[in-house]
RNA sequence: GGAGGGAUGGCCGAGCGGACGAUGGCGGCGGUCUUGAAAACCGUAGUGGCUGUAAAGUCACCGUGGGUUCGAAUCCCACUCCCUCCGCCA
């Protein structure tokens, strides 16, 4: 949510920021035209309520019986009057924070401006796809390999829940299980992370918090019996933890990990990338999250896309980062980063993690908030979210950068600890 | 799922219709004393909105949402959460 202050002062900043986004900026025009009834609305209510304080006090101290009983009438009419314009206040309020809850994070001035991906700018790129053609292999998609090697199995999965819907098996499981123990090792290890492990299905409040409600609601699953969503991301639970607190400086930074399992509908991306275990109503993740001070957020966002690289490297998947255009960056974020990694089996990039700066706009709807010093007045911090990273596109590239002729597939050495073996090959069974 | 008890400021805890934004204690902050610290003493102190350049004024907030009343932390209703006991259970 957006500062209304900064929507009163500069109204013409966040038109502008609308417009970049490829969204309609005529809402701020409702938002102008609601607010200034609203606190025309409360100067009323509020001088209301002033005179009935002063006047129901003096009634209690009155003796005079006539005097008070003209008084006490007096006030009932005002608090006729007053139940009204309140009634309207509050009608005005809502009206008005259901059309705050619509705009989206104001783009950093450094986000390049453009309509949609195709204005995203690759920024690095590292390690050098390999040569299959060199080594006379053509390169086999994941959905192909999968079921070969008996780890991954589409037809069960969608009979179990629909499209969109896989099983692993074997090796399959354990090599999604291997990433997200070494992810999470590596994280607290090394990086300083702590690791959360959450509900996942939240309050709907959580999601209005996060910035997924209002706008997306398409996009998420939900229990309408309890109304409990499910996580779409581990970012919802997260950025809810130290909701309404006041964080002491010194915590600052605070750097969360947490492995959870997302769901997503995917309504939006009906028919796009319906094969293999690309986008899936269900996927795994280990999601990094930081509660930061303003000052340090851009640095701790550039820190946050190198973690992510060091995995990638690690793994040695070669990869991209993109710098997010205005029309890419996400509605709560001000500015991101996208990781790309290469798929040699579909000839094409895959996005595994999205690092995002989200400045206040997530802490003002979620009411988190910290102080310089004991006695400063509260602000919102800074919130970063980061995948660290996407399952089952790393698993993706793993079997598709290091398959090999007879149709085995190499593993990554740093997960060799925790896969068992070292070459992923069918059962012989 | 059944029965009972509870929810007050950073924490503990009083208040049960009118001078209560809330006694008191602890903790915090500032000071006195001290070579320094502790103790003692004195003082200070919540969050948010609106108007205002400011000083200041005003409103709201005692789990949440309604209601009664001239007036609600206090009375009524609903909900949420916590505790105790019983049942069931990974």
């Amino acid at each position: 949510m957006l500062d209304i202050q900064l929507i009163r002062d500069h109204p013409e900043t966040v038109r502008d920021a609308l417009r970049k986004r490829n969204d309609n900026p005529a809402i701020v025009d409702d938002v102008l035209g609601l607010d200034s009834q609203w606190r025309e609305l409360l100067q009323s209510v509020e001088s209301l309520r002033a005179e009935r304080n002063r006047v129901s006090k003096e009634i209690g101290r009155m003796q005079d019986k006539q005097a008070r009983q003209a008084k006490i009438d007096e006030m009932r009419d005002v608090g006729e009057r007053l139940s009204g314009l309140d009634g309207e206040r509050r009608e005005v309020e809502e009206a008005l924070r259901a059309k705050l809850l619509w705009i989206p994070n104001i783009p950093d001035p450094t986000t390049p401006v453009g309509p949609d991906e195709g204005s995203n700018v690759e920024i690095r790129r590292w390690g050098s796809p390999r040569d299959f053609a060199a080594e006379g292999i053509k390169p086999v998609p994941h959905w192909d390999l999968g079921p070969e090697l008996d780890i991954i199995d589409f037809e069960r999965g969608v009979n179990l829940s629909g499209s969109r819907f896989y099983i692993l098996k074997g090796l399959g499981a354990r090599l999604q299980r291997a990433l997200i123990f070494w992810f999470l090792d590596v994280h607290t290890r090394e990086n300083g992370f702590t690791e959360f492990y959450v509900p996942f299905v939240v309050k709907r409040d959580m999601l209005v918090g996060a910035g997924q409600l209002p706008k997306f609601e398409d996009n998420l699953y939900h229990d309408v019996e309890d109304d409990l969503w499910l996580l779409p991301t581990a970012e919802v639970a997260i950025t809810n933890l130290h909701r309404d607190e006041i964080l002491d400086h010194q915590q600052l930074p605070l750097h969360y990990v947490a492995y959870t399992p997302c769901f997503r509908r995917e309504k939006m991306s009906a028919g796009r990338d319906v094969r293999g275990i690309k986008r899936g109503h269900q996927f795994d993740k280990v999601e990094m999250y930081e509660f930061v001070d303003p000052a340090t957020s851009y640095d701790e966002l550039n820190a946050m896309v190198a973690v992510g690289e060091d995995l990638l490297r690690r793994l040695g998947l070669p990869y991209r980062v993109l710098e997010l255009c205005t029309g890419d960056v996400s509605f709560a974020a001000a500015k991101g980063f996208d990781l790309e990694v290469w798929a040699p089996g579909q000839d094409a990039w895959l996005e595994v993690s999205s690092c995002s700066n989200c400045t206040d706009f997530q802490a003002r709807r979620a009411n988190v908030r910290f102080r310089t010093t004991p006695d400063a007045r509260p602000e919102f911090v800074h919130t970063l979210n980061g995948s660290g990273l996407a399952l089952p596109r790393i698993m993706i590239a793993i079997l598709e950068n290091y398959q090999q002729a007879d149709g085995s597939v190499v593993v990554p050495e740093v997960l060799r600890p925790y896969v068992g073996v070292d070459v992923i090959r069918r059962a012989l069974r």
